[in-house]
DNA sequence: GCACAAGTGC
DNA sequence: GCACTTGTGC
């Protein structure tokens, strides 16, 4: 079994968890709401004191010692009406709420990973809403097809056996946990599946907000070995570039 | 005190109340929702059968022997940006979500009008949807400004003294009812503030289907002693008069 | 895949 | 009050 040693990536102390930050929302949900005025849908104002950089999480990339490393699956099709779509370019991620993603990881290992977990979780990524738990629009939350499902809260979906959704009891940070299972014979990759579960605009969610995953390398400890960062826009259209569009 | 006959301005038997008829929504609340199929936002199906007329609340306006009318108050200002207006023209109520939008009444009484009541019942007026509740949307449900509010899914309010929100327990229909009071001196009008708790393009709850109200003066039998309707439209620019708008 | 609808930022 | 954004019907 190959164990090379924790890393941070930052120069800092590495982080026992993910989840040293904490969240300051609208609300107990830390969401933002439409019509806080009268009949204005408004977007969540930045705290007035800016929480410390400590208590957001980082989206710092970095390989670490296992050389954390992604890539995506092939898309279904190269058409505007794809269901999802990777621009290397940016570093971006478009797709149509509830597809499939298939992503791939590697990581450098002689023998055999074990105890190894995969971390996914959303963030807004700008400052002014980075400290906003990104968590689905309550229309989604209570869409028929998402009663009983535990995990119907969370954003990110993901269906690997083994997938565990956490939420984390002082920041209420949603966030989703597979095992990092060894890759199929004659190939270091590894597939997982993610989908995300409400629309870029979702009013009540997202809002609009830009996002980003943070997808994590963890021991069984939750010390993080490698970070890595992709860009996140779900809509209806993913295959239309937004700069493509007709005015 | 005053106390014309019971009528029903159908030529049919008189309503005991205006509940007399079922809903047949998509799920338990009755409402349609965003994609029930992947990543579509679709509008509820008309059921395959038809409900029977009569499980259907009646829209037909009759003045009934209380000549039951109704007239606006002066609308805040007569620009583009109003809160709302009042066509007469189209009998079209435009609104912005939760504005007062005070309704008039009269009734043909030589004495006290006693145990009178009005009740506001939002339908949706297409043949296609007139089977669904009226609910508000989950969105505007959750948001922080309804929490503890006891009727908070109601899609009408009506902000005078002794205003019940009451909800058909067979139907789901969800209506407000206020007593009719004694007019002040000078007049036989007596006001009433309603205001309209979602868009009509409130997804997962009136989901951009057209909408009216249906005002019934009744007794405390829930008789039905008049009956009026009003097209309502609530949107972000009332004033902007939907052929108006520029392409 | 286009044209429309309609809430939002500015 | 305009122009833009972006989900939706067809
Ligand atoms: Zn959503
Ligand atoms: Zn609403």
């Amino acid at each position: 079994m190959c164990k090379p040693g924790v890393s941070d990536g930052n120069g800092a102390i590495p982080e026992s968890t993910t989840n040293g930050f904490n969240s300051f929302g609208q609300d107990d949900h830390g969401r933002s709401y439409p019509d806080s005025g009268t009949n204005v849908y408004c977007r969540p104002q930045a705290s007035l004191s800016p929480s410390p950089m400590s208590l957001i999480p980082s989206s710092q990339p970095f390989p670490g010692s296992y050389n954390f490393q992604f890539e995506f699956g092939k898309q279904p099709k190269d058409t505007k009406s794809t269901a999802w779509t990777f621009s290397d370019m940016t570093n971006k991620l478009y797709a149509q709420k509830d597809a499939m993603c298939p992503v791939r990881f590697r990581i450098d290992c002689d023998g055999v990973a074990n105890g190894l977990y995969i971390r996914a979780l959303p963030i807004y990524s700008r400052p002014e809403h980075v400290q906003d738990v990104v968590k689905r629009c309550p229309n989604h939350i209570q869409a028929p097809e998402s009663a009983n499902i535990p995990h119907r809260e969370h954003f990110i979906w993901c269906e690997n056996q083994g997938a565990r959704y956490v939420t984390d009891s002082s920041t209420g940070r949603c966030a989703v946990i597979a095992p990092y299972d060894a890759p199929p014979a004659g190939t270091s990759w590894v597939t997982y599946l993610f989908s995300f579960k409400c629309l870029n605009s979702c009013v009540g969610g997202p809002n609009r907000r830009e996002m980003s995953i943070i997808y994590t390398l963890e021991n069984s400890n939750q010390e993080v070995l490698g970070r890595l960062s992709i860009d996140l826009r779900i809509c209806a259209c993913p295959g239309e570039r937004p700069e493509i569009r007709r005015r």
